[in-house]
Formats: structure tokens, C-alpha cells, sequence
DNA sequence: GAAACTACCAAGCACTTGCTTGGTTGGCAA
DNA sequence: TTGCCAACCAAGCAAGTGCTTGGTAGTTTC
């Protein structure tokens, strides 16, 4: 597809000389919001990096489909003529870009942990508190769990076992830093536990395990409101 | 089928006059202990009842290696023929006993629901205080996700999607009396938070999340441990 | 302008899957 | 004995699966 190699190379040129304005933000994807391709947009400089996929590109779209329907069916239920389809290619093609329908599993699970990562450490890094940033972290991860801002980020909890041991092996090295963060922070805290990896197990299943039931476009209950309560309960005022 | 049939009805006899020692215990497997078939066990009179299938019939035998599989490797990835297999059946004669894989599972939802329902209600009856009443069913709730007291237990969360709305229906009204003896207990204790329901389903999260990293035979943290951890975070003393 | 390369298509292969079909066996009742 | 029926076997079907193969259009490179 000659569009699409046009659009990569235009992209990777003008992110080469640090022009972060030239890039569309990945975040909201019909939208070219002035805001989210600010002047410092972590996300865009690891698409300059080239750690992230250049969204345009087929691989991105490829990565981003399968995320997402990995998310609603489950890996196993989702076929490669799914995602083809999604993406407006044929099956076969996939495997000019991955080797195997596990290989996509697994860069969707690195993409978007990477992707995850960066967004919650420059929130972190903008609070003084620890149980400030511990909000930081509870709303990031909502967010991401509820695909607002990392789509597909529930494939890392819900799909985990789909992996073969090295991907999980490789996977674990490269979340290892995301974890680090929340852990960081429980040991900045004084909360209701001693040990900061427990209170991090602890924490992320409540909140992957709101994937289930909560709808942050319900009116019951806002994702303000979930954030506080969960707050509540790992940090007591 | 007549074995089954046969089984079931000589039980029912046994049940109805009170003699519960004539009922094996379907807790240990291998085991005929003799404090496992006390005299008042609420899953022994299940059986009795018809609620819950003979332990020693094939269409038991079958619920329990399913659920067990499909604990092990998922529903998806776990074929007929594994659970056949594992039976010592050929994967045709399943469907003399089930009509769909689906039913299977369904099947093992409604009676693995049953089984932790009822031995969560006799632990919480045991207790006075909310607060030691949470820890029953947290500790309950543990046993049941790690194996050691309903086998299968954690396909309830994590295998739910693979379910046709039809059948997530029918397991949800069974549920709910499970579910509300959680929700009674949060109502009556003094907790982090207002809400039972919301308390629930964030403790839920967190004791079903602990499938994923928590090993009961580990060193570092023994089950205990873990019980009072979790009651420490959502019932702060 | 020839060669090499990228990204894709069209077709289909080898295999697995849930489930079906027709038949056999063994126990039980009349 | 006869008939019945649950429980199972043996074989295989139809659909779907991940992935491969051979080829082509367009672009880039030398």
C-alpha cells in the first residue's frame, strides 16, 4: 500500500529533527486537538524513538486492532481474518509484518506498556504527595483499563496466560518499570500495609477487575468518583 | 444413564434419614476422611438434594476435570477431548451427557457457585462480628480461588466472557445469593467505604487477582497472611 | 534502466475443532 | 428369554484455524 509507506516516511522525517508539532496525537483518534501534541508529549517522543510504532503505519494499525479485539473477545476467539479485516487487509498479509498470531499478542502487549508506562510517569512526576501521585496512578490505570487513553490495556492482565513463557519472560522485563512506579509510591506512603509489592498485587487486581463491571459512561458511578473510592481504601484519608 | 441414576438414588435414601456418614466427602478427592463427612456437612446434603452431582458419577467426574482444565488453560484452549481424555471417555460420548462444550461449563459454573455459596454460608453462620465474619469469607474466597476448597472456582471470573449472555443469565441469578452475603456483611461493618456493593466488587478484584501471583505451598506468605492483609486494606482494624 | 525490495493478494494446505451418526455392550425389568 | 435403555465406542464430517506459497504492482537504489 503505497499510502501508507508515503505517511510513515513523512512522519518518521519530521519527528527525526525533534518537530513533535508534525505529529497527530494517537491518544484521540479523530482528532487533531491542538493540546495533545503538546511541545513535551511523552508519547510522541517514543514514536520519534521509534519504540512506539508510527500510528499510521499498517504495523500500529495492525498492533491497535488486534489490542482492541483481543479485548472484547479474547485472544484465542479472535481469528487473523479478524483482525485483517479490521485493518482492510487480507489474512495472509499479517504475516509479512508478524511471524506468528502470538508475535501480535505479544508487541500489543509491549506497545501498549510502553504506552502506559509514559503516560503515568509524567503524571507522577507533576504531583508532590505520595498519595497524590498514588491518585495519579489509580486514575491512569483506570483510564487505561477502560480504554480511554491506552487502548487494549486490559489485554495485559486478561490475556497473560495466552502468552508462551518467553513472551511472558520479555514482557515481565519490560512491565517491570511500570510496577516500579506504583511500588515507589505505596513506599513513599503510609498506608494501611507494610509491604509496597503487596499493596501493588493487591491494587491491580481491584482495578483490572473493574474491566468487568464498571462503564465510565455510566452516570451512577463517574471515574472521578471510583478513583477517590479506591483511594479510600489503599490510602485512608 | 443408569450408574448415575442408581448412585444418586442410593444417596437420597441414605441423606433422607439423617445418615450423612454414608456420604463421601467430595472436598479431598483421594480421601475418605472421617471429619470431612461430619454429621451436619452442608455439601454432602447438597448432593443429596440432587443440587449438586454424585462426586463419583461420570457427569461430576466430568464438571470437575472441565473445570479444572478449563481453570489450567482456559476455556478456549481446552478441547472436548482434553476433558474426555482426562475422564477416559472418547470425546464423542460427551455430548451423551452435555449437548454443548458450552453446557459444560455452564454446568460446572452453577455447581462450583453452589458448592463455595454453601460452604461460605456455614463459615459466616460460625461467626459473630462483621469484621470477623469479612474474614471467613475472605479467607473462604482465597481457599476456593487457590484449589483448596472448590476446584474450578476461578472460571467464574475469569472464564465468564466465554459464555453466551444466555447462560451468563442464568449463572448471575445463581450468583446473586453468593454475592449477597458479601454485600450483608460490608453493609454491617464499619469499612473504608459507604457503599457494600462497590466494597465487594473491589474486594472481588483483588482475592480473584490473586490466582495470578499468589501460590498457597509459597514460603514467603502463607495463606493467613494474605487473609489478614486484605482484611487489614478493606476493614482497617 | 535493471535489480532489489516492500507490501500486499489469491489460493489453498495441513491441521484442529465441536459435534454427529450408527452401532455395540451390559445391566435391568417384565 | 425378550425387550429396553443408558452409556459408551469408532469413525468421520463440516467448518474453521494459523500459516505458506507463488506471484504482482509499485517504489527505491545503484
Amino acid at each position: 500500500m503505497a499510502t501508507t509507506a508515503d505517511r510513515s516516511s513523512r512522519k518518521n522525517s519530521a519527528a527525526a529533527v525533534g518537530d513533535a508539532t508534525g505529529v497527530e496525537s494517537n491518544d484521540s483518534p479523530g482528532a487533531d486537538s491542538p493540546e495533545a501534541s503538546s511541545v513535551t508529549d511523552p508519547v510522541a517522543a517514543l514514536v520519534a524513538d521509534g519504540q512506539l510504532s508510527d500510528p499510521q503505519s499498517t504495523r500500529a494499525r495492525l498492533l491497535g486492532c488486534a489490542a482492541r479485539l483481543f479485548e472484547e473477545k479474547g485472544f484465542a476467539r479472535t481469528t487473523v481474518r479478524d483482525i485483517a479485516a479490521e485493518v482492510g487487509i487480507l489474512s495472509g498479509s499479517i504475516f509479512h509484518h508478524f511471524s506468528s498470531k502470538e508475535e501480535i499478542l505479544r508487541c500489543a502487549m509491549e506497545e501498549v506498556t510502553l504506552h502506559a508506562r509514559t503516560l503515568m510517569m509524567a503524571e507522577v512526576a507533576a504531583r508532590d504527595t505520595p498519595r497524590e501521585q498514588l491518585r495519579a496512578c489509580i486514575r491512569c490505570e483506570l483510564e487505561a483499563v477502560h480504554g480511554l487513553s491506552v487502548p487494549g490495556f486490559s489485554i495485559l492482565v486478561m490475556e497473560w496466560r495466552s502468552l508462551s513463557p518467553d513472551s511472558q519472560a520479555k514482557i515481565l522485563a519490560l512491565r517491570y518499570s511500570y510496577e516500579q512506579i506504583w511500588r515507589q509510591v505505596f513506599k513513599a506512603l503510609n498506608g494501611p500495609l507494610e509491604d509496597p509489592a503487596l499493596c501493588r498485587r493487591l491494587i491491580r487486581g481491584t482495578i483490572a477487575h473493574t474491566h468487568n463491571w464498571f462503564k465510565p459512561e455510566g452516570r451512577s458511578l463517574s471515574l472521578e468518583e471510583l478513583t477517590e473510592s479506591i483511594l479510600q481504601v489503599f490510602a485512608p484519608a
